[in-house]
DNA sequence: CGGTTCCTTGAGAGAACTCAACGTCGGTGG
DNA sequence: CCACCGACGTTGAGTTCTCTCAAGGAACCG
C-alpha cells in the first residue's frame, strides 16, 4: 500500500508549509520514487532543493498557471488531482490531461515559452515547484534527470496519441477508466474518481450525458459497479477488449519484398 | 528557399548512401538547423556520427519500423512523409502523426520498450539512424541535446493535445491545413499535399469523404484553392480565426482571492 | 431551508459516417 | 495505340452515433 491511497481531501494540506517542512516531506513525496528509481541517493539535494517550494491549490481557486503566461516553472503533483485545460471561442471546456501524484505538468510547454493550458485542482490538491533556471541546471549536470524528463513527456505524449484516436465512447471511456485505475494505484479494481462527469466528457470528448449513459452500459454488462465516482471495475479483462487502444499489428507489408 | 521546397519524389532517393557521404550530405540535412540552432558546432561529430547510417523508405515497403517491436533507434526524417499509425481490431487505420523532414520519429516510445505505432513512407523518404545506446551517450555527454529532445517531445506532445480536442471536422481540417503549411515551410500559401484524403481522416478522425467536403466548403469560401493535392491557402487569417485550436483564457478566477 | 452542483434519464436534432456510384489519373500490357 | 486495372477524389442519399435540450432527484453547503 502506497501513502496515496488515501485520499488526501483533507484541510491539512491546505496549510503553508515552511520550508523547514522539505526534507521531511521529501520523504514521502511520490516524486521520491522516481528519485529511487533513478538510482540518485535520497540525500542528493538538488533535486529535492528544486522541488522545495510547495503550494496548495485548492478547486475553485486561482489557476496554477494560465495559458498564455510564460513559463518560469514546471509543477510536479505531490497529492490530488490537477487538471489542464484550455477554453475555446465557444466557451467550451477542453482538458487536455489529468494530472496525479508523481506527474510533472507543464511538459507540453517546453516547446513554446508560455503556458499552452490552463491549470486547477479538481480536488485540494498540493505541487511542488520546480522552477525552470533551476530545471536546466540540474538536467545539465545530470543526465539521469534529462532522461527521467524525456521518459516523462514519451509516455504523457503516447497517453494523448492513443486517446488521440478515431474511437468511439466505449472505448475512450474503458480506456479512460483503465488508465486512471492504474494511475491512481486502484487496489482490487475499487476507484474512486476525483472529476466530475463534465470533467471526464471534457476529456474525452464526450458530452457528460454520453459518459453517464455508457458507464452505465458498462453497469449493465456488469463491467463496473458504484455509484457516482466511486467505481469498482468487475471485468477488467472485459472493458480491456472494449477499450483496445492499440492493436500491435504484424509486418504485414514486409512480405512484399519479395515481389 | 529552403533545400526541402522541391519535393524529393526522385528516383535517387532510393539508392543507398555510402557512409563517405555522410559528412556532405549532412550540410544539407534538415537536422542541421538543429545543430546550428543549438549552438553546437558543425564539425561536432557526435550528433553526426550518430546519424550517418541512412534508408531510404518506399511507399509500400516493409516498414521503417513495427508496433511492439522493441525500440533500438529514433529515426530522424531528412525528406519526404513518414507517418506512423496502428491497426485497431476492426481494421481501421489511425495515424498518429506525419513526420516531415526535420522531425523525430519514435520520441512516444521512449517511456516504453517498444514501439508504439507502426511507420511507414507516405512518399519516397529519406531516415537518419539514431541508435537509442548512442543517444543516450550523447545526452549525457552534452545536455543542449537533451534540452533539443525535450523541445522536440514537447512540441509533439502540444500538437497532439491540441488535435485530440473536441473541435469540429472545419476546425481540425483548418488547423491541419496551417500547420503543413508551416512544417511544409510552404510559400505563398503554396501547399503540396504528400498524403492522400485518406490518411487525412485517418489521422484528423474523419471520414475520406468528410475532409473532401470540408475542403470543399473552404473552396466555395474562397480560403483555399486548388485541386486534389496541391492547394493554394487564400485566406490564412480566416482559416486561423475557424481553427481556433486555442483561446488564450483570462485568468477569469483569479479574483476569488478577495472572496 | 433555499441554493447550487452533480448525476441521471428521456426525446429530438445534428454532425459525421457508411454505402454507393462515377470520373479521373497513372501504370500495365495486349 | 488503346483497353484494362487499381487507387484516388468527388458527390449523393440514408443512417447512426453522439450532442443538445429539458427535467427530475440526490447530495452538499451556507
Amino acid at each position: 500500500m502506497t501513502p496515496f491511497d488515501a485520499a488526501p481531501a483533507t484541510a491539512a494540506l491546505t496549510a503553508t508549509l515552511t520550508s523547514a517542512h522539505v526534507k521531511i516531506d521529501c520523504l514521502v513525496c511520490p516524486v521520491r520514487t522516481c528519485i529511487g528509481r533513478l538510482g540518485l541517493r535520497e540525500e542528493n539535494g538538488a533535486w529535492c532543493a528544486i522541488l522545495a517550494p510547495r503550494r496548495a491549490i485548492m478547486p475553485g481557486a486561482p489557476p496554477l498557471f494560465v495559458a498564455g503566461t510564460r513559463v518560469l516553472a514546471l509543477y510536479s503533483v505531490r497529492a490530488g488531482c490537477i487538471k489542464t485545460y484550455t477554453i475555446d471561442a465557444q466557451g467550451n471546456e477542453h482538458i487536455r490531461g489529468f494530472h496525479l501524484p508523481g506527474d510533472l505538468i507543464g511538459l507540453d510547454a517546453l516547446g513554446s515559452e508560455r503556458f499552452r493550458s490552463t491549470a486547477t485542482a479538481v480536488e485540494p490538491s498540493q505541487v511542488c515547484v520546480a522552477p525552470l533556471a533551476e530545471l536546466r541546471r540540474v538536467v545539465a549536470s545530470q543526465p539521469e534527470l534529462a532522461e527521467h524528463l524525456i521518459e516523462q513527456a514519451s509516455r504523457e505524449l503516447a497517453l494523448a496519441l492513443a486517446l488521440s484516436g478515431n474511437f468511439s465512447a466505449e472505448q475512450r471511456l474503458a480506456a479512460f477508466l483503465l488508465n486512471m485505475e492504474q494511475r491512481l494505484l486502484a487496489r482490487d479494481g475499487l476507484l474512486r474518481l476525483p472529476m466530475p462527469r463534465r470533467d471526464i466528457g471534457a476529456y474525452l470528448r464526450l458530452a457528460p450525458e454520453t459518459v453517464c449513459r455508457t458507464l452505465k452500459g458498462f453497469a449493465l454488462r456488469k463491467w463496473v459497479r458504484g455509484e457516482g465516482r466511486d467505481l469498482r471495475l468487475l471485468a477488467r479483462d472485459a472493458l480491456q477488449k472494449a477499450a483496445e487502444p492499440v492493436v500491435i499489428d504484424a509486418p504485414r507489408a514486409a512480405f512484399d519484398l519479395a515481389a
